[in-house]
DNA sequence: TCGAAAGTGGACTCATTTTGTCCATTATAC
DNA sequence: GTATAATGGACAAAATGAGTCCACTTTCGA
């Protein structure tokens, strides 16, 4: 039970905007180097950010990065789920247990875990990007 | 964000024998009969409960495994840490942050993520196997 | 005492995912 | 038009996950 490097990143690179005035706006390259990150990897994250509309991006000359939300807005399980998908503690998400040959047997075992799969969701959800802002001035120390 | 499969197959086990009576000893090819999982994977699985300490075995004729302490002394949590180690959220666990060449900048993040992890802890440690056990006779459907 | 049944543990394979990198293309400002 | 910057596809190396194989040890019972 973890998250992955690019979420881990992403989480990263949230937090840094969200610990700058609204509307900051910076190059991948200026990410990079401020959050010492892969460039190009980096590029990756901020595509997926982009495209799950919590970041938005400029194009050209003077182009960059900035959110799309304000950090209010944004809750940790938003982005949690950009990188990762959405929360599932059991692979087994049938609903005919044929597949697996247990029949029935998971059933009960699945209805706790979605429970706990819910009470999970809910904590995350109430971590917003203002909570998990970098403290300091403008996100440097 | 979710489990492997050694972990899924190590809850579904210990539910298995959570749901039979107190004492219930198996061989390994029985369980992985019932369960319908691969043996020889099986086979590590029940080492690492055994070295856990979440389960007993016996060598020789008529050996097999069986849960050393009750079901409802057995944490979900507990069961998830064997195969999955100790919950973290983000990867970073440093206390000095020369090395991401971060310097102080996650710290606010780390605090936020620490308190997460315990908030999830806290879910999985008051889920018992008591309450996992699979319903039905003897755990077969 | 010997053989069958059963757990142990190390080495190994194979596929998938993760973590990147490289680069040609597109868009924009000056 | 040129420099700057994002986009996206292809590629590659490393790590992890899932599972297998097998030689070894332990124990029971005939």
């Amino acid at each position: 039970m973890g998250i992955s490097k690019a979420c881990d990143y992403g989480i990263l690179v949230v937090s840094f905007f969200a610990s700058n005035p609204k509307g900051y706006l910076k190059s991948k390259h200026e990410i990079a180097d401020a959050l010492n990150l892969p460039e190009e990897f980096l590029s990756k994250i901020l595509q997926q950010l982009v495209k799950n509309n919590i970041v938005e991006s400029i194009r050209g000359t003077h182009g960059g990065y900035k959110l799309l939300k304000s950090p209010s807005d944004i809750s940790l399980k938003s982005v949690i789920e950009v990188f990762e998908g959405e929360m599932h503690m059991i692979d087994c998400q049938d609903t005919n247990f044929e597949d697996c040959g247990r029949q029935h047997q998971c059933k009960p075992l699945q209805n706790v875990m979605h429970r706990v799969e819910n009470e999970i969701n809910q904590i995350l959800s109430n971590v917003s990007f203002k909570e998990l802002a970098l403290k300091g001035s403008n996100g440097k120390i």
